[in-house]
RNA sequence: GGGGACGUAGUUCAGUUGGUUAGAACGCCGCCCUGUCACGGCGGAGGUCGCGGGUUCGAGUCCCGUCGUCCCCGCCA
């Protein structure tokens, strides 16, 4: 039985027509009598339905049919009954009654389920792989993958861009990050380098006068894991001759908005905002802020230039600096002395030595510290703030590094914790005028 | 290189102060069920508590070691 059409094609266009289906079990609800099933193929689900009234022989058969058994269906596509419509299904409309099946093959009980949401370690996962890519929500990803590939493609094509592969084994050309090593058995005792990025080729790509190149390909970076990185990583890489700053951020804002419309149907607007690094910082500590939310820092060094709190005055002293986030009253959130002790240790990650805090009461302030300071700093602070009752300050203070970073990552950590973070929404921005070059830690001094 | 969390049924987890037969949910198996889509009802099976050692009358629980997993800092652009 060769398969007519995918299980998410089927729609009330195709009521009366015979099909034939190829898939995997889903779900199965045995009601006695009627049976249905949940069939599933990569682009979606479709329920089938066994009913005794049609052939009591293919009934008796569907009985014995499990989870992730492939089966190949054959059925009349009918209008279901009124008021059983399943809305959560594209193919909510309709069922197929099945006439005739085969089963392609049979299937152990599945570790786990094959579904999106489950609540297994990635471990498990990918010890079980092929199994785990039958997930709807990985059959996603990896079409995404696929649009967002092509529409690259397709861009930059139009845009002039040559694609062009770069070798993989090559000799070692360092740069910031460790090689990965192959052994080379034609010269015992050397190693091919894996590319950390196609930097060295593209450049001679210029150089030969090829204008414009680009490349989807990945890169190979032997650096410790973390949850958002992979030692081998794809990257869109590119490289153009003749222009500048100005036609390349265009370019970028073209492809960025294509992609989103061809994978995501989604319209963007270009071009995106920018800011400087320099505005980053200052304003989230971070050189890829997250914008789609307020709590931004803001500098108080100024205020406690002369302050009798040893640990503002010598941040000050040591050229370091004073910042604050004002979690403001309207948020309606109360932080409990437990709460304030556990971001504490939050920032001390980033090398911060502590972190004050003053709650803003109707009378007072509930703080450790406020005892320190003096009736002209807590006026210069409350209007430099715009205080009011209800408001919690946070403060860091410490070379500008350890602050920026500091309170950069727990202004990110307080936007999820309070929920002021909408995940579903976009938010580009281009950060400009990055430093050229930075001081190593040791070398500064 | 450093810090933290965790390892109990197929899966996700609970397990009190060290104390009788280690529990739940989902999944699985059997029977029943003709409109379900998180189907429902009844019944059932399923455990080397990661591994090794120690303390103890007694260890899932305490101690030491070991293996493994996850997260973070450093590192990585």
């Amino acid at each position: 039985m060769k398969k007519t059409h995918h299980c998410n094609a089927l729609n009330a266009t195709h009521i009366g027509q015979e099909i034939i289906l190829n898939g995997w079990v889903a779900t199965r609800r045995d009601h006695g009598g009627l049976m249905f099933v949940d069939l599933r193929d990569r682009e979606g689900i479709c329920q089938i339905v066994f009913n005794p009234e049609i052939d009591p022989k293919v009934h008796d058969l569907a009985k014995d049919l499990r989870s992730e058994w492939v089966l190949a269906v054959k059925g009349r596509v009918e209008k279901r009954p009124e008021g059983m419509n399943n809305p959560k299904l594209a193919t909510g409309e309709i069922e197929v009654k099945i006439s005739e099946f085969e089963i392609l093959n049979t299937s152990k009980t599945p570790p786990f389920a094959i579904e999106d949401n489950i609540d297994t370690s990635e471990d498990l996962r990918l010890k079980y792989r092929y199994l785990d890519l039958r997930r709807p929500a990985l059959q996603k990803n990896m079409i995404l993958r696929h649009r967002v590939m092509q529409a690259t493609r397709n861009y930059l094509s139009e845009n002039g861009f040559l694609e062009i592969e770069t070798p993989f084994l090559t000799k070692s050309t360092p740069e910031g990050a460790r090689d990965y090593l192959v052994p080379a058995r034609l010269y015992p005792g050397k190693f091919y380098a894996l590319p950390q990025s196609p930097q060295l080729f593209k450049q001679l790509l210029m150089v030969a006068g090829f204008e414009k190149y680009f490349q989807i390909v990945k890169c190979f970076r032997d650096e410790d894991l973390r949850a958002d990185r992979q030692p081998e990583f794809t990257q869109i890489d590119l490289e153009t001759s003749f222009l500048g700053q100005e036609d390349i951020i265009g370019l970028m804002e073209g492809l960025v908005k294509k992609i989103w419309q061809n994978a995501k149907n989604e319209t963007l607007n270009i071009p995106f905002p920018r800011i400087s690094y320099a505005e980053s910082m200052a304003r989230f500590g971070l050189d890829a802020p997250d914008m789609r939310f307020g709590l931004e820092l803001q500098e108080v060094s100024d205020i406690f230039t002369h302050t009798q709190f040893k640990v503002f005055k010598d941040a000050v002293a040591n050229k370091g600096v004073i910042k604050v986030i004002k979690i403001p009253a309207a948020l309606k959130k109360d932080f409990s002395r437990k709460e304030l002790d556990d971001l504490t240790e939050f920032v001390k990650i980033y090398g911060a030595k502590g972190m004050a805090w003053i709650k803003i009461q109707e009378n007072e302030w509930q703080s450790p510290i406020v005892k320190f300071f003096s009736e002209d700093e807590k006026k210069a602070l409350s209007d430099r703030l715009q205080i009011q009752a209800g408001d919690l300050i946070l403060f860091g203070a410490d070379k500008t590094q350890i602050v920026n970073d500091a309170l950069g990552n727990l202004r990110e950590k307080l936007g999820a914790m309070l929920g002021l973070i909408d995940s579903k929404q976009m938010n580009f921005v281009w950060v400009v005028d990055f430093p050229m070059f930075a001081y190593d830690d040791k070398e500064r001094d």
